[in-house]
DNA sequence: TACCGCTTGTGAACGCTTGCACAAAGTCGG
DNA sequence: CCGACTTTGTGCAAGCGTTCACAAGCGGTA
């Protein structure tokens, strides 16, 4: 079931180095896995990287999800997409699972990140250590102020934009970081895809507008903040509302 | 069908002040609102906020919807979750969706902000402009160590950490953002928690552990940096793959 | 070797979200 | 005043993701 696109796909099984399982088939996997589901992987990559560091060799799912503040079965089923490496009545091996999370992510190749736009959410991302440590080195910043260009930020040069084509292949950047005020983003866009990137992380607060084959994700803290304030609204709603009859929506008593 | 929670519920419907529509109704609606119908109703108000400043002040759904970047469809059925405030044959009024949105997503009050941890992302998260400018005004920083504290950030004097109690009830504080080191984050957040705080938007990369009545929201940028690498990752692969057919998975060439 | 208890992996049901398609409702021109 | 045209609002069906529940499989033990 897990695998129902192309039984009969062109890729070739190379018949040596096939030992304990088939590279054809973590990439059919990795096609079937839900977007939902990647997101999770990491956060799970995340969490046994901790046990690795803590020495634990061995985690049941109910802990790993413990952990990772999810559902036991949302977690198996999650791993089930990228194959079968538990061990029933034991649990999973940590390294075994770390190692092969890394290769559905991709993590085994390094992926050099350029960062556009030197203000103050730039300058934190360059000098952010949670890129590095996780194989994403920030290895070209931009700026369209000539002032900044030259002057190293985190240990980086600051190039100017429109050397961005040049520096981008050079340093074979392969994830661009949107970090400019609104109204430069979409250029900025246009020139990282004419630059040859295919992957977008956006901070400015619009909508990109992108060729198919290009992947944007987008990072807008206003509307976190708003969703967030939904949330006060409606319990704020509730207090004055339903609390007439002692419990909030969901059982959930308010202010326990 | 709407409102399928509730048709027996406490709330006193006032007998005056019932012109146009009932707040009770506001607040019914507000409950069935889907998750992710409310982060695209943030999105809209973005959109919708940047058409007032044109001078805009009629939209139908289709234009909404390309501005925005979804399907006009899901555009119409997210609105009508708000209620039915669009003329037919016309469009919306732009503004009136604009305060519809707005006191639907509890932006008519103040939501001060609270800071932790200042640092590269505390500093840039302090200055940035597009917190105060959509109605999300930072209220307090705070951090651990004492050198930091007295000297301002961004206009904002810095607090302690062990004052964050009295601060935050001081200054009104409805919203937390968590931007320390990870194994700091657990602890401010328990105490972010027991100084009154509901909502929290953690960019640490660790799961916080949470009584049900707070929301939490989590920013992790190392995952959104995998998640794009898994897709370089499977791109990658149709390459060496699929891409023998031609044509890559749904129908998009590769690099057309 | 055979049994027992534990944990995985997954078929199946459920619920949420999306997209379609169209009736209802309003405007505009004659 | 009427008819044609435009656009909203929504019932409905399809798709996707989550959750449940349990058979299958493995290690430990007698």
């Amino acid at each position: 079931m897990a695998a129902q696109r192309g039984e009969g796909d062109g890729v070739v099984t190379r018949p040596g180095e096939t030992g304990t399982e088939a590279p054809a088939d973590v990439r059919e996997r990795a096609r079937a896995i839900p977007e939902a589901a990647v997101a999770r992987l990491a956060v799970y990559l995340r969490v046994l990287s901790g046990m690795v560091e803590q020495g634990v060799t061995t985690i049941s799912s109910e802990e790993l999800a413990g952990a990772a503040g999810v559902n036991s079965a949302k977690l198996r089923k999650d791993l089930s997409y990228i194959g079968s490496y538990g061990t029933r009545g034991v649990g999973y091996d940590v390294e075994v699972l770390v190692s092969h999370i890394e290769r559905i992510l991709g993590l085994t190749r390094k992926h050099s990140v350029a960062v556009v736009g030197i203000g103050n959410l730039g300058h934190a991302l360059a000098n952010y250590g949670g890129f590095p440590s996780r194989g994403f080195p920030v290895a070209a910043l931009f700026d369209i102020d000539p002032d900044l260009t030259g002057v190293p930020v985190g240990g980086i040069p600051v190039d100017h934009i429109d050397d961005i084509t040049t520096v981008c292949a050079e340093r074979e950047v392969s994830i661009g970081v949107i970090a400019t005020p609104p109204q430069a983003a979409q250029a900025v866009c246009d020139r990282l895809v004419s630059a040859g990137v295919q992957c977008i992380l956006n901070f400015a607060p619009v909508v990109l507008q992108v060729p198919d084959y290009v992947e944007v994700r987008k990072v807008d803290l206003a509307v976190e903040m708003q969703i967030l304030s939904f949330h006060v609204a409606r319990r704020a709603d509730e207090a004055a509302g339903d609390v007439v009859n002692g419990i909030g929506v969901d059982g959930v008593v308010i202010r326990p």
